[in-house]
DNA sequence: GTCTAAATACTCGGATACCCGCTGTCCGAGTGGTCCGGG
DNA sequence: CCCGGACCACTCGGACAGCGGGTATCCGAGTATTTAGAC
């Protein structure tokens, strides 16, 4: 899984703990974290594509959270970032080789036995990541750290 | 996530329906499935470090099944292939670029709360593999289509 | 003083190179079988 | 006929290229602000 995925996450953490709807530009946000300005908000682009973020050009403009962090979860922000594929890709390949060619017995119809296994563990991994929130993940980093919604604030020039 | 992994369930599954013992070379097995037999070699040498198979030398060599296919999972076969490591990979970029500078509060000890609950996703998946077994799957295709044991095995020129 | 309009500075957005890892291929090391010669 | 040794064919195992996608970067399109000028 690429790192645009962790740089995501974070980057719209913040945003949920500004909590305001004041745009932040793409410099400020990628400072935040210490990352390549220019790429990081090549992965912007493709939040807002997913309608997780919204941009406004132009002076004072930046992005903003689309939703409620209550309504994000990391299912969402995952499939953004690296496209709505699914982990396992089945290539059929019992239906090559001499294998392929030999067998008869099945109808055509049902999936290949692999690639529904494969995506029992697919289906898993999403539920779990669909069930968490991005409201959650905010709610647990305050946990960890009361004044890590100041020290955001901070970083980004607000108060 | 990479195709070997298709191929290597694939072929897993072909000498569990052999049910013998007798080494099978790595042509035959890429043959069953019309794969590049060098590459497919090389996966193969994986899954015999991770103990998976064993591999005999010489004229009349291959491989064989190390362990019964209800002792191999599915995540036996996907960490033998993709190694052992997580889905997602924490960067520890909370500890970066201002926020980081400036972040104080939360104790070190405590791992970030994104990696958190990306962990939990990862967890998901992998007990949702590790659950099935190469028994299982092969009891699935052999519902699906009865003869399935007979076609590999006239593939492989056994009968 | 106020309205208008042009210049400007700052933002996002897409087009353009670079690099690592999966993909694919090759040849060498090692082993068991086979064949030939001798007893 | 039986035994021993050398040859050989077949196998795995690791070392060597090729390519695609993630990574990184730059420059152009567009807009709100600002500012200068005219009324």
């Amino acid at each position: 899984m690429s790192k645009g995925v962790e740089w995501a996450i974070h980057t719209l953490l913040n945003l949920a703990m500004l909590g305001d709807d004041k745009p932040v530009g793409s410099a400020q946000l990628a400072a935040g974290h210490g990352l390549p300005v220019a790429y990081h908000n090549k992965q912007l682009q493709s939040l807002v594509k997913a309608e997780l973020l919204t941009s406004t050009p132009g002076p004072r403009g930046g992005f903003r959270l689309a939703r409620d962090p209550d309504s994000i979860s990391l299912l969402d922000v995952v499939l953004a970032i690296e496209g709505n594929g699914t982990l396992f890709r089945c290539t059929e390949i019992r239906q090559c080789g001499k294998i392929g060619e030999l067998s008869t017995g099945g109808d055509g119809s049902t999936a290949c036995a692999v690639k529904r296994a494969m995506y029992r563990g697919d289906v898993a991994w999403r539920e779990a990541l669909a069930a968490q929130k991005l409201s959650d993940v905010q709610k647990e980093l305050d946990i960890d750290d009361p004044s890590v919604t100041t020290t955001v604030r901070r970083a980004f020039g607000r108060d």
